[in-house]
RNA sequence: GUGGUUGUAGCUCAGUUGGUUAGAGCGUUGGACUGUGGCUCCAAAGGUCGGGGGUUCGAGUCCCCUCAGCCACCCCA
């Protein structure tokens, strides 16, 4: 078909089942967000663009190549946000969430914009479920936040994950393991490729997770982050895995998980899946605690994660066999001629009780409206004919037994109240 | 940004070495069944063959460009 238009560029609609699904995962992962006493925050769908540039960091793929960067008629240079960590600071901050109790956990729902080539899992727009906890330092908020995100996962029902494990340290002891590890590559640079050769320069850590196999194997005596912490990071990551394993938690410690973020200290972690393909992350975060203090507000640890909405619904159609979500009807009313009019009360009178209920719109033939109940799945359909109304009745066909009452017009709200206990 | 691959009905796909009015299944609507769903049968509607240009007497089919989808790299959710 021809079309003047159609979406644009890895975006895309999300209608019926589609949607349906969306919510059945968005409304799982609030309920779970709200059980462990997070509360919502919702901010601008864009920001400063400087905010993201000092957030993420200027050297990072994101600020450098992926940013759906405007100016607005003022000349102000905004960004449709790109990851949904350096907004909720920023609202920290310009709200004065420091001054409640701490932690301050938050939770939002929303989409996110990237500028990248549209591939399986991955849009330029997509959309994230996460929460932040700000304002400690605590060991147990890290475990709380990653156990979360571990809970969230078996309450859907996704099983086969991973849950990869690192601590990047704190910024003294990233700074040694940094120049430690630009000094072993240094030396190793002819062995590098030509992306490694300048990620040596730029952010020696990614090196790590390059695929190519010859940095896999001119890095495999390098240098290993762990052998850097001092000893406050070193005490705060066995804290961290120790309550992990009283939970019954299992992980895969893995030296070279690299996050695509500058703001990350300390633990970070990711859960992967095999059955996604290349996108395999389902979700992931870490702590940041230098974020609040570098948008001006006072030292301040905090943690969080995010979780991949469209990938977990990719996740859940593979590997969840009976994942579906529809939308099913209470009572359809059919009517016959005049008695459409009729008809059209009733409904509106068993919606006002709570019960799901629709007509035709079509002018369909009794037959047609049948057909029409039955796609709609709905459990009874009421049938309203110049018949029944003479008598001052209506009938109800149970649409599983297929068996039919004649009912007074009178009785339809007791019998509502009795068939669908509202 | 780079590479591979695919674009034919709402969806999934046939379409011969280039040759009349481009097909099927599913879905939609109607009928068989005058007021009763699911099963069956029948029928109808629905196509600038992604878009543009070229070769040719003739292009869904061959060539070029472009757009888009999918997959991978980079990177990430």
């Amino acid at each position: 078909m021809f079309l003047k238009f159609k979406v644009p560029r890895g975006t895309s609609d999300v209608v019926f089942e589609k949607a349906e699904k969306k919510q059945l995962v968005e409304d799982t992962a609030i309920t779970m967000f709200e059980r462990f006493g997070y509360r919502p925050i919702i901010t601008p769908t864009f920001e400063h663009t400087e905010l993201f540039q000092r957030g993420i960091g200027e050297n990072t793929d994101i600020v450098q190549k992926e940013m759906y960067t405007f100016k607005d008629k003022g000349g102000r240079s905004l960004t449709l946000r790109p990851e949904g960590t350096a907004p909720v600071v920023r609202a920290y901050l310009e709200n004065g969430l420091a001054s409640r109790s701490l932690p301050v956990k938050l939770y939002y729902c929303g989409q996110m914009f990237r500028y990248e080539r549209p591939q399986a899992g991955r849009y330029r727009e997509f959309w994230q479920l996460g929460v932040e906890a700000i304002g400690t330092k605590d060991a147990f908020i890290d475990a709380e936040v990653i156990l979360l995100l571990v809970r969230i996962f078996e309450e859907m029902g996704i099983k086969d994950l991973e849950l990869h494990l690192n601590s990047m340290g704190c910024p003294g002891c990233r700074k040694s393991f940094s120049e430690a590890l630009r000094k072993y590559l240094a030396d190793k640079i002819e062995h590098l490729c030509e992306d490694c050769q300048k990620r040596a320069r730029m952010n020696p850590l990614r090196v790590f997770d390059c695929k190519v196999r010859g940095c896999q194997s001119a890095i495999k005596d390098a240098p290993l982050i762990s052998n850097f912490w001092c000893e406050d990071c070193c005490n705060h990551f066995e804290t961290v895995k120790g309550l992990l394993n009283d939970m019954g938690v299992s992980y895969i410690l893995n030296p070279a998980l690299v996050r695509g973020f500058d703001y990350y200290t300390k633990t970070t972690f990711e859960v992967r899946t095999e059955s996604l393909g290349a996108q395999n992350a389902l979700g992931g975060g870490g702590r940041y605690d230098g974020l609040v203090e570098e948008f001006g507000g006072q030292s301040t640890q905090a943690i969080g994660f995010a979780i991949g909405t469209e990938r977990v619904i990719m996740a859940m159609e593979i590997l969840n066999e009976n994942f579906s979500a529809g939308s099913k009807i209470d009572v359809f009313v059919a009517s016959i001629g005049e008695a459409r009019k009729n008809g059209f009360k009733i409904l509106d009178s068993l919606r006002k009780m709570g019960i799901s209920a629709d007509m035709d719109y079509a002018e369909r033939s009794l037959k047609g409206q049948m057909k029409l109940s039955d796609k709609l799945k709905a459990s009874h359909v009421m049938i309203l004919g110049p018949d029944e109304l003479k008598r001052g009745n209506c009938l109800i066909r149970d649409m599983k037994s297929g068996e039919q009452t004649e009912i007074k017009l009178t009785d339809i709200s007791l019998w509502a109240k009795n068939c669908f206990k509202k």
